[in-house]
DNA sequence: AATTGGCACTCGACTGCGTGGAGTGCTATC
DNA sequence: GATAGCACTCCACGCAGTCGAGTGCCAATT
C-alpha cells in the first residue's frame, strides 16, 4: 500500500470517526480504533498533508482534526460503499410503499419512511408533468363566462385551472372541443403537445375562434409551466435533534431553504444530470447560503411511463453518507417500481 | 380603582414587559415603566397574590416573575384588547391575496403572508369538502378495468380515486352514469348527498348494477373521509430564531407536531365551535406534549358559498396575543372576501 | 386596611484563576 | 519512511469571590 493509500485511510477513519462520536479527532485516538499498523506519529504526519491539501482542518491548535467539504467530497468520491439496506429494510420500503392508495398517498409515504430511515430531512419531488403523458382534458362550464380546464397526465396527476372568457359559453362548442381535445391530445408525450394543440388550433377555428384558441392557450400554458412542479418535504424535527452541534447558529435559515419550493426545485434540477445515480451535493456544493452547513443526497426515480423526479435527503455535513445514499436508492427504486406497475 | 383591579394591571403589565424583553420582570422595573401609581413595595404585595393564585412564577427565589398559562389565559380573556391592522398593512393583505390565481395559490400566499405578519409559524386549512358544494363529477375510464372518478367542488377543489373494477367497462353505460351523476348531484352540498346517491343506485341499478354502486360508493366513500382534509404550514424558520429563549430543549417535538396533520386537524376542529371569532389555545391546553411550550391563535374563515375552516398562527407561549390574534383575524376576513367573490 | 420605606437575605450571573489533559509539531533515531 | 520522545499550546473544567437584582417581612404612615 502506498503512503498515498494510506493518507487517504486515515481520511477515512477520521470521517468515521468524526460522524460516529462528533467531536475532533486526533491521532492517538485513530491509531487505537483503526487497524492502521502504524503508529500516531506516523498518522500526524499523513494528518498534516492532509491539512495541506484543504481535506481536513484543527478547530484550535490543540484539537482534533475535523473534515472539511472537499474531505467529505474525496470521501464520498473515492472512499464510500454504499452498503445495501438489510433484507427487513427493503421489506419495510417495499410493503409500506404498496399499500398507498393514490399518487398522493405514495409521496406522502416515501417522504415519510425516507426520514424515518435516514434520521434527516427528506424531500420527494412530484414526478413532473413535462415528461408524462396526457390522459385526459377535462372542459367544465361555471356560469356562462367562466371554464374550468382539467388536466389528468398518466401518472394520475391532476392539474386545474379557470379561464374568464369575453363572452358567453357555447355549451355545444364545449362539447365538441372537449371531444377534439380529448381524440387529438390523448396519451402524446407533454413535449409532443405544442405542434398538435396548433394544427388542432387551425383546424377547429371557423367553429368558434375565439373559444378554441383561449382554450389551446390555457392548455399549453399550464404544461408548459414549471412551476408546476412540487415538492414535499417531512422530517424537520430530525434536524432539531441535532441543531446545536451541527449548526453554528441556528437552524433558522435551513428551515426557510426547506420552504422555498423554487430553491429545492433548483437544486433538484441541478443534480439531475444522470437520471438514475445517487448524486451528493456537499455543504457550499448546494450554492445556497441557508444550506451551507448541509448535505443533499438525491437519486431520480421513475420513467417507463411515469413521470420522472428525484428523491433525497439533507442532513448536516457530518452525515453517514454511506447510510443516506443507501437509503434514497432504495426508496428511489421502489417509487420507480410502484409507479411502473 | 379596586384593589383588585390594580391586581390585573399588574398582571398586563408583567406579561408586556416579559413579551417584550423575554426575562422575568420585577418590581422595581414594573413601576418605573408603567404608570401604576404605587410603589414597588405595593406591587410586590400584588405580585405575591397573584403568584398565590397561580397567574405568575418565579423561577427562582431572587429572580422577577414570569406568567402561567394561567397567566396568559387571563390576560386573552380580560386584558387583550385586539388591536386593528394598519391601514398600509391591510392594503398589503388584501392586493397581495387578490393576485392570487386559483385556490391553491390563494392558501399559499395567505399562508406565507400570515407567518410573515406575525412572525411565527402559520397554519391555513383547506376549505373543507363537507360544506362545500359540488360543482361536476367526471368519470374517465382508463384501460379496460379501471375508472378515474374526479370530483371537483364550488371552491375549486379537486379530488381524485382511481378505482379497480372486476369486470370490463362499457363505455355507454360510463357516459350515462356521468350524465346522470351530475344531474342529480351538481350545486347540492356534500351532506345532502348520501341520500340522493342512495336513491340514484336503486334508479338505475338495472342497467349495470355491479359499476354503478361501485362507483357511488367510491364517491360517498372519498366525500365522508375527513382525512381529505388538508392543513399547510409556513415560518416554521421563524421557531428557530428564539429556540433556546422559549423552548426549554429543542423545537423538534414541535416540529414533529407540525408535520402532523392529524393532529392540527383535531386541534383546528376542537377549536372550531364559533366560526368567526379568534380562539386561543395556550401551552397544554392544546392538549399535545410536542405543544405545551406554544399558543395557538386561529379563527374561522369563508363560509357563503365556499367551504368553512380555519386559519392561524402558533408561537411560544410568550408571544404577542394581541397582534398575533389582529393578524390572524385580518387574514381570516381577507380569504372570506376572496373565496366569496 | 392599604400603602410605603427600609432592610436583611437569597441566589443566579459573571469573572478570574489555576489545573489537567488532549493533541500537536519538531527533532533525533532506527 | 516510520517511530519515539519531548516541549508547547490551548481548551475545558472546577472553584471561589463578587455583584446586583429581586424578594419577603416589618414597622411606620395615611
Amino acid at each position: 500500500m502506498s503512503s498515498e493509500d494510506r493518507r487517504l485511510d486515515v481520511l477515512r477513519a477520521i470521517i468515521e470517526d468524526y460522524v460516529a462520536t462528533r467531536e475532533p479527532v486526533g491521532s492517538r485516538a485513530l491509531s487505537e480504533r483503526h487497524q492502521l499498523g502504524v503508529s500516531p506519529a506516523t498518522i500526524r504526519n499523513d494528518m498534516a498533508a492532509l491539512e495541506e491539501a484543504g481535506l481536513i482542518v484543527q478547530p484550535h491548535t490543540s484539537a482534533g482534526r475535523v473534515p472539511t467539504d472537499m474531505g467529505y467530497r474525496q470521501f464520498v468520491d473515492r472512499l464510500a460503499e454504499v452498503k445495501p439496506l438489510s433484507l427487513p429494510e427493503r421489506r419495510a420500503i417495499s410493503a409500506l410503499l404498496e399499500q398507498a392508495v393514490d399518487l398522493d398517498d405514495v409521496i406522502d409515504r416515501a417522504v415519510r419512511l425516507l426520514a424515518q430511515l435516514t434520521q434527516q430531512v427528506a424531500v420527494v419531488q412530484y414526478p413532473s408533468l413535462r415528461r408524462s403523458s396526457l390522459r385526459h382534458v377535462e372542459l367544465v362550464p361555471v356560469g356562462a363566462r367562466h371554464l374550468l380546464v382539467v388536466i389528468i397526465t398518466t401518472t394520475g396527476r391532476v392539474e386545474q385551472r379557470t379561464l374568464e372568457l369575453t363572452e358567453d359559453l357555447d355549451e355545444a362548442l364545449v362539447a365538441r372541443l372537449r371531444v377534439r381535445l380529448n381524440v387529438a391530445l390523448s396519451g402524446l408525450r407533454l413535449a409532443e403537445l405544442s405542434k398538435a394543440l396548433e394544427s388542432l388550433v387551425t383546424e377547429l377555428s371557423p367553429a368558434g375562434a375565439a373559444l378554441v384558441r383561449v382554450v389551446v392557450a390555457a392548455v399549453s400554458e399550464t404544461l408548459a409551466q414549471e412551476s408546476e412542479e412540487r415538492v414535499v418535504v417531512a422530517g424537520t424535527a430530525n434536524l432539531a435533534r441535532t441543531a446545536g452541534a451541527d449548526f453554528s447558529r441556528t437552524i433558522g435559515p435551513v428551515l426557510e431553504a426547506l420552504e422555498e419550493q423554487v430553491v429545492l426545485l433548483r437544486l433538484l434540477a441541478e443534480m439531475a444530470e444522470d437520471h438514475t445515480a445517487v448524486a451528493v451535493r456537499i455543504g457550499r456544493e448546494t450554492q445556497h447560503a441557508g444550506l451551507a452547513e448541509t448535505s443533499f443526497v438525491t437519486s431520480g426515480y421513475g420513467g417507463e411511463g411515469s413521470g420522472v423526479a428525484r428523491v433525497g435527503a439533507v442532513g448536516p455535513l457530518r452525515m453517514d453518507y454511506p447510510g443516506t445514499m443507501a437509503a434514497v436508492r432504495a426508496v428511489a427504486r421502489y417509487l420507480t417500481r410502484i409507479l411502473a406497475g
